[in-house]
DNA sequence: CCATAATGTGGGCGTTGTCAACATAGGAGT
DNA sequence: ACTCCTATGTTGACAACGCCCACATTATGG
């Protein structure tokens, strides 16, 4: 697919779109933005993309389709700035620490997307999850793994004995904490932090649970 | 003349409802339990209790308030169960793993409800929070801070060195993991874990959290 | 005993999500 | 080139929603 398509000179002012379904994944990402939470209409979303209330029907089963959509790509972008802050750093208990404060400054610069990441779809009791959004969420969770796969095999955390299980449970805990402390912080009730101390606070949650990584075991 | 009244007759449900407000609550629990998200309308929550569709607005002031409520007495129970499991444990260490684990089974047996007590009001991007709500939830929060306390002035937890500040973010946290555990175990993103399994996997993290503040001052 | 607040009812407005029917454009096969 | 198919867009409609209004009914206390 995606073979050479005529690039016609003609702009997308006619009958078709071009490509209405990224329009309207941008416009839901704008009025996610200015109005910091998802009760915005599909209509409404539509008038953005200057289309008819019912275009989108052909892109998306229905609302929730679409708002899975911009979850997903949320996942994705979050993955690729972890990726990018630990491009450098070698040691597991560093970069762990590095990718927790990326991962709760991401959530905090932009707490409307984050908890549609993770309100709209994934927990809102439907069976029916979009395997693009489980997907994603795997892809970013994958990040924090990876390092704690990494610290138990050089021993860095020897508590884990480079057991597959316990890297498991370990990484499950890792998010825990990351996704925990950036949904309390985006509600208002982390204390009475000051934003500037989000940093500090979250490094120092991090770097409390990779003392207990780096402990003996039980 | 067309103002008859005939007020000899008197069964117990009269033109007033008698606790309206309560019963709008349970009403919405129901519906909760039920359908597992609170997308139901203000409407049908009205027709549950048997009232018109304006009613509820005698007692709240909209859909968001009713909610909020809800949410608020979410946090309350939430907090009686913790102070219950732990009435008999002494050693802080103890006390708050077994808190954790108590935290996340509420969780996870009431998933919708649990996501309402966040997700509804107080991540909505309001500024407007209901005192009750941020109340409640502070007072959830407070069994967990206590137990920190306590491990930080028996010197249970050397880290903390009992200094309040320490002690402060230990217990945001000590939070942020069982929040975060819970959330991501009811959006099924909790690996693969058996269903059964989640109570010794909360278990675990708890235990590595506590390790890291056993430990000494980094 | 009645004025007034508290509480419940019915009607209505504008908007929403979704369905159905129809219109248009671009390609594939002949 | 012509036709037909399919993807994609449009308009129209409907029931249900949140919330506002005016009004009806009860409770209360001066």
């Amino acid at each position: 697919m995606t073979a050479t398509k005529k690039r016609r000179r003609e702009p997308p002012r006619s009958y078709h779109h071009g490509d209405l379904r990224r329009s309207l994944i941008e416009a839901a990402l704008e009025l996610l933005a200015e109005e910091q939470n998802w009760t915005f209409s599909l209509r409404e979303v539509a008038r953005r993309a200057r289309v008819s209330h019912n275009a989108p029907y052909n892109h998306f089963a229905d609302k929730q389709q679409l708002l899975a959509a911009v979850a997903a790509s949320g996942f994705l972008t979050l993955r690729d700035r972890m990726r990018k802050a630990i491009e450098g750093v070698d040691r597991p208990d560093a970069a762990l620490v590095k990718t927790g404060v990326v991962y709760v400054r991401f959530g905090i610069e932009n707490p409307a997307f984050y908890k549609l990441m993770f309100g709209s779809v994934l927990g809102s009791g439907e069976a029916e999850r979009p395997e693009d959004l489980v997907e994603a969420a795997d892809a970013a969770k994958s990040v924090l793994t990876g390092i704690i796969e990494r610290g138990a095999s050089s021993a860095v955390f020897p508590g884990l004995r480079n057991d597959p299980k316990r890297i498991q449970l370990a990484s499950l805990a890792a998010w825990s904490l990351v996704h925990g402390f950036t949904m309390l912080a985006i509600d208002g009730l982390a204390d009475g932090l000051p934003r500037r101390a989000f940093n500090a606070a979250a490094e120092q949650a991090a770097k409390t649970l990779v003392a207990g990584l780096k402990g003996s075991p039980e």
